[in-house]
DNA sequence: GAAGGCAGTGAATCTGAAC
DNA sequence: TGTTCAGATTCACTGCCTT
């Protein structure tokens, strides 16, 4: 970080005391082509409100990858994603951000989404040239593809910053909006929405996806919503197929999109052209209800509602077996899941290890479903 | 981050090809006094298995920052000044992330949590260090502290990072553990986990928290049991009350921390003593099938577990094959091992014989993998 | 028509021991 | 150092086809 710092931040458009833009004077639903930095150039400088961007993640991948069932993964290969450095990824960041920061006027705010790969880099640049960051944001995907080979955690989830232009700058927050959509409590750093596929991820003529990384539209609903007012002009300098565009039309936001591939472009264009500005009513149902919470027997482990070493048996006593570290059972050879185990000392075909399995507790004899409900006491408060 | 790039990974502990390190010479179960960067220089290269750090987050909020010796920097809260203090919080950390790394074992791993005021520039400065992100964890809190004045979104998480010592390096994943900890599905990066409270949370003489940040055993809990094994030094440099320790000893691990504050050194002690470790059998966790001896397809034919001539098929029974004497089968003019020929069939990149090819026993159709299990099972005795 | 089986797929830094 | 090959490894959801 050492150039960068001292560069200071540039003190961003807050210096230009120049007259408003007019918002005729911008090249409103248009998508510009070219790369991102010279297509901002031609914008003035104050003059949108939002800038959404999704730049390329810089993933690092290795060889093909194949699943379980030896079906290939249609991996992010694409040239744009590539670069041969972290320097040269934190050149191009710096780049684009510092544009992104002109064009914003001195209210306006920033949303980068990026993962792992490149989102520190990304967040520490941002953080160098000025921004505020005001929230991190977790998406957390409902249906992320698995980690086929066994070898880390699974990829669940992508992170969004929502920062302003400085430390003292003002933004926009619609806290009540986000409130009522999450049934009056306060909305949460962590969102839980699913990836886009189905009906709403875009083909191209041969059926294949039209770009490898559409982004879900509710994502950019809550985006949009949580941090612009109707009118407003939202930039989106990676613009893709155009979700930025399309969510923003609906919402009667003005856009302005860059993207230097014409397949895209096209896309895109055909994309809004259909869109149609949804009515207040029908905003209101496209929330899903939160949904309950799966408890793991292992979280209930962890959490100590259950010690590892406590013996738990079924309602006969016919089986004893050992709660491990991990929330597995032991009982003789026989280990696993308490599901599993208890299917299989019986011959099931299934069990519900909830009920099956007991402990003593006082003297008293529970079924350890008693200590998942102690949990999620715990955790509701 | 300019100048960090051009200095590139230190090639780590692993040029160090001297004697192992023996746990003897080990501070284990120690709590080191003095900032961490001194108490860490007294451990000796590539000794312990895993970091794991819970540095200050102090950036924007008010000052309250340390250099690494100890000494403290005056308040610089007002916007003019506040890349004078990312600077210094990057200095910072770059010099205990450095004696972090000489001090881990080239197959180590560090853990660093952190909040969007700091995680960014920890994130990048660790892997211009040359440490190779694992994954980037969300610990989702169930019950965190709400935004009182409704200016943002609640600010519901925080975010751990796991690294490896190199996009090459090798570490450790209990994968199954992780699997079976979460009611066998694969464990995601997003960890729904409640804050510490309630008893957990150590409080002083005067009933006021003795640890403005301390963490839910729950979380440590779960970092040792997916990335070490019994018998793994774990090294802590911001121990703080201990919750590290307190949880390594009770997992079977060894420990060694680093903490400045003898208050909260005295307190950690104390909590550390009163720890009992879970017996031996309550520390078992569920083996991945990566970590079972391999078995030759040869040896349970030889063992009669499985008869040369026996007809194996898949599932399907779009094939039939027949074991043959040495471990080979043989499907019309295809012969080979049983994922060789599984491969070639099915014309895909890889092939689990043990899995795809089947037989019939009493009426029964199994895996072939059923036969190993027999030998197995056979071979331990 | 309903229900169930089967195939396809998504921003993925995705093996490792033996020779 | 590289090459070979055994063999371990997946969740949620969509959509088409069969029963």
């Amino acid at each position: 970080m050492g150039e960068l710092t001292k560069l200071r931040a540039a003190p961003a458009a807050k210096a230009k005391r120049a007259a408003p833009v007019r918002k005729e004077d911008l090249p409103l639903g248009k998508i510009l082509a070219g790369d991102c930095v010279s297509a901002m150039r031609k914008l003035p400088d104050a003059s949108v409100d939002l800038v959404f961007a999704d730049p390329p993640y810089n993933l690092q991948l290795g060889g093909d990858l194949n699943r379980p069932d030896g079906s290939h993964v249609d991996a992010v290969t694409d040239d744009w994603d590539h670069f041969d450095s972290f320097a040269l990824y934190d050149k191009f960041t710096r780049d684009w951000l510092i544009e992104a920061r002109r064009v914003l006027k001195p209210d306006g705010a920033l949303w980068v989404i990026g993962s792992y790969h490149n989102i520190y880099r990304v967040g520490a640049i941002l953080q160098d040239l000025g921004f505020w960051i005001l929230n991190d944001i977790v998406w957390r995907k409902t249906n992320p593809m698995p980690n086929f080979r066994g070898t880390r955690f699974t990829n669940a989830h992508e992170t969004l910053l929502w920062c302003s232009q400085g430390e003292k700058a003002k933004y926009h927050f619609n806290y009540r909006a986000m409130k009522t959509l999450n049934d009056e409590l306060q909305m949460r750093s962590d969102w839980v929405l699913p990836i886009c596929s189905g009906g709403e991820r875009l083909k191209d003529d041969t059926g294949h996806k039209a770009h490898p990384t559409q982004k879900p539209e509710s994502l950019l609903y809550r985006v949009l919503l949580a941090t612009t007012e109707a009118g407003d002009v939202v930039l989106d300098p990676f613009f893709g197929t155009g979700t930025t565009g399309a969510v923003a039309k609906r919402l009667g936001r003005d856009w302005i999109g860059c993207e230097r591939e014409s397949a895209y472009r096209e896309v895109a264009t055909k994309r809004i052209a259909k869109e149609l500005p949804l009515d207040e009513s029908a905003l209101k149902t496209m929330q899903s209800r939160k949904n309950q919470p799966r408890v793991a027997f292992g979280a209930v482990v962890e959490s100590g509602f259950l010690k590892p070493g406590t013996q738990v048996f079924d309602k006969k006593r016919r089986w004893i077996a050992k709660v491990r570290a991990d929330g597995s059972i032991e009982c003789g050879k026989v280990t696993g899941s308490i599901h599993g185990v208890g299917k299989d000392l019986q011959g099931a075909p299934s069990c519900n290890g909830w009920t099956f399995w007991h402990y003593e507790v006082d003297g008293d004899v529970k079924p350890v479903d008693a200590a998942r409900q102690l949990y999620l006491l715990a955790v509701e408060d």
